[in-house]
DNA sequence: GCCTGTGAAGCTTTTCACAGCG
DNA sequence: CGCTGTGAAAAGCTTCACAGGC
């Protein structure tokens, strides 16, 4: 099977088998099978050769698969052969650490420009760039020739103006850290983190486990 | 139907629609249909009365949901009623960032420790918290009685150890931020937060729509 | 013999559409 | 009449189990 449209989960997985690979790379692993990769991954053997499968036949039946070769193809899939271009919107303390998180780079990620609103934060240097003034944004996508991704990191308040700048400057993707939900138009991508959700939800397991605790 | 388990995507929303009832209960709303709550939420209106229908039966028909009703029923279920105690392991800057994160403390997860293993780190005042040795974790966790929830923000070739002393502990709750599948015994819940991978999610659908835009 | 690739079965989740009730 | 609550249908996803090929 080639070049359909991937299942949302599946979607979802190939950068953490990716994540894997990698690591295994850099062990000097040439060979691996789906039972070794999945237990690396987290996720089960049926589930990653059936998430392999809907990128093509790369496994060799009887051996397994080709480290490198796999690398470059869900590197391929996930659209990650060349850099991405990101700016940062929101320079507290979580933008912060964002710009300076070391796995984006790693990546690909090239963070081009970072911006806040607060004439205090505008003018200071962060990891080798200076904060703009949220003004800025759309003069400053235009002079990188289109940036690629937007993260917000500003206080739930702000963050639908932010979002409707990004998607003015002509960004298409948008990873949303505030804890609002943001309404942009259909062609625009989202991914929500909610930190707080998060810890929500394991509230919730908890709380089961100490009810079967408790009662059983 | 009450007090039966929650299909996992049911709790994945309820911390989002309770977000979005909180932020009406702000604005002194008192009563809520589906269809405007849904659009809050960034759902749709016959999913959110599924998912509540699994909580029990609290709108009126014909009228709508009492939103400080709801917003109790939700607590309870994601076991919100009391506060949660959080240790994080790893000061750098993802990890300072979520010490002061606003929004934990605002929804009853109260940090009573911050742990490294740097000496350089250790001692320092963050937050009102000092900085204590990882090796210190056991103890603390004890004085307070237990901990809830354990934060790990340390790099990857940490993250898999701070889990298993997290664990030996006997926290039961796991926030990771490494990019690494950390494991642990089956009464521990983890929920894994990479960075990377949701820009790498984004870039499968930036390319997508870059593909279309081309070739179509 | 061994591990991949994949139809088919089974399960979960979402959507539909309307009965039920204030 | 309007909006909830919910069976039933549809869609999506995971697991099974084995055929296929090195």
């Amino acid at each position: 099977m080639k070049k359909a449209k991937l299942p949302q989960t599946t979607v979802a997985r190939l950068p953490v088998y990716l994540r894997s690979l990698v690591y295994l790379a850099g062990r000097g692993v040439q060979i691996v099978s789906s039972e070794e990769l999945a237990q690396l991954a987290g996720s089960n053997a049926a589930q990653l050769r059936k998430d392999l499968s809907y990128l093509g036949e790369f496994g060799t039946r009887g051996v397994g698969y080709d480290v490198d070769q796999l690398i470059n193809e869900i590197s391929k899939w996930l659209g990650l052969l060349r850099d991405r271009s990101v700016v940062i919107a929101g320079m507290g303390r979580l933008g912060g650490a964002l710009v300076g998180y070391p796995g984006f780079s790693q990546k690909g990620f090239r963070i081009v420009a970072v911006f806040d609103h607060d004439p205090a934060k505008v003018g200071r240097g962060v990891d080798g760039l200076i904060v703009r003034d949220m003004s800025e944004l759309g003069s400053i996508v235009s002079q990188n020739g289109g940036v690629d991704i937007g993260i917000i990191a500003t206080p739930a308040s702000a963050a639908q103006a932010v979002a409707d700048q990004l998607v003015r400057s002509g960004i298409r993707g948008i990873l949303n850290f505030a804890p609002i939900t943001i309404e942009v138009p259909d062609e625009v991508f989202v991914r929500q983190v909610d930190l707080s959700v998060e810890l929500q939800i394991l509230s919730y397991h908890l709380q089961k486990a100490e009810r079967v605790g408790v009662l059983v």
